[in-house]
DNA sequence: CGTATTTGACCCGCGC
DNA sequence: GCGCGGGTCAAATACG
């Protein structure tokens, strides 16, 4: 529950995320929706219900990958501890990933019941510092207090801990950047994903002028624009970027920093945090 | 005692 | 048809 994970992120859309995923997901609908009295039947021992769509579905949902780079303890509390974002969420199963020395953990927001966003929470194979969040569906309720964050943000806002955790115990810290993009490229370009190195940069050089690279990424720069220009409760990385923590430790950090009040100083801020967090992009 | 987490089992799609 | 990998459920357990 602390946060010492900063968020960048990159959102699509499953429909025009991944044209591999969508066409399996039509051929299991297909598949599924017809012959329901097979899968129905077999599944129904086990848990019929409305789960059954969803499992087929679940890449029918939108998707937000998000790598977050936890510099304060890698590999001591946090890593393992979920990202905290506005929402609570519950764990509800945990897997062995094949050529992953991590497991992949999965949530679902208990913050309301009827909600269906979950989230999945890796870390990433080659570096224990990153975590790869992949967030699934959209909340149907609204956070805790985005507007609150917000505010937030340019009061007081996120964790002191982090950072002073952060420089005392891992001075090495910020960077290895480039080693580490060639080695998530590669790992990562198997997987069909394209990595970008500091997507928060990347981000902020798109908001100000116009990246190249973020061109290339459409749904990452339509995210990113919305992330910025509004909807809040769309991006939970961003909110718990934004908003990180409201308690109070975290509010030391903040306190020093006193005034992230414009765009400037936050995106100063994000630089500062993640150094080099790539983005997960799906191949256009 | 209630709730969250853990963990094993089950299910499903896909590749071989 | 079988095995693999991934995702979810649910009972058991831990924790407050």
């Amino acid at each position: 529950m602390m946060k010492e994970e900063y968020y960048s992120s990159v959102s699509n859309t499953q429909e025009e995320e991944s044209e591999e995923e969508a066409v399996r997901e039509t051929h299991k609908r297909s598949t599924m929706e017809s012959p329901v009295s097979a899968k129905t039947d077999s599944k129904s021992s086990r848990e019929p219900k409305i789960d059954n769509q969803a499992s087929k579905r679940r890449k029918l949902v939108e998707k937000t990958v998000v790598t977050v780079r936890i510099e304060a303890n890698v590999g001591t509390q946090k890593s393992e501890g979920p990202p905290s974002d506005f929402w609570s969420w519950r764990k509800y199963g945990q897997k062995p990933i094949k050529g992953s020395p991590y497991p992949r953990g999965y949530y679902r927001c208990s913050t309301s019941k009827g909600c269906s966003a979950k989230k999945q929470v890796e870390r990433c194979r080659t570096d224990a510092s990153m975590l790869i969040i992949t967030y699934t569906s959209n909340h149907n309720h609204p956070g805790p207090d985005i507007h609150s964050s917000n505010l937030i943000i340019n009061q007081e806002s996120p964790s002191p801990k982090v950072q002073s955790t952060d420089q005392e115990e891992l001075p090495t810290t910020p960077k290895e950047p480039p080693s580490f993009i060639s080695t998530g490229e590669e790992e990562l370009s198997e997987d069909h994903f394209h990595y970008f190195q500091s997507p928060i940069e990347d981000m902020i050089h798109d908001l100000q002028e116009e990246n190249p690279l973020t061109v290339t990424l459409d749904k990452t720069h339509d995210s990113l624009n919305f992330l910025f220009d509004e909807e809040p409760l769309s991006f939970p990385h961003l909110m718990t970027f934004s908003s990180s923590t409201p308690k109070s430790e975290e509010n030391d950090f903040f306190d020093e920093l006193e005034e992230l009040p414009t765009f400037s100083s936050f995106t100063g801020f994000m630089r500062n945090t993640f150094f080099d967090e790539r983005i997960l992009v799906l191949p256009s």
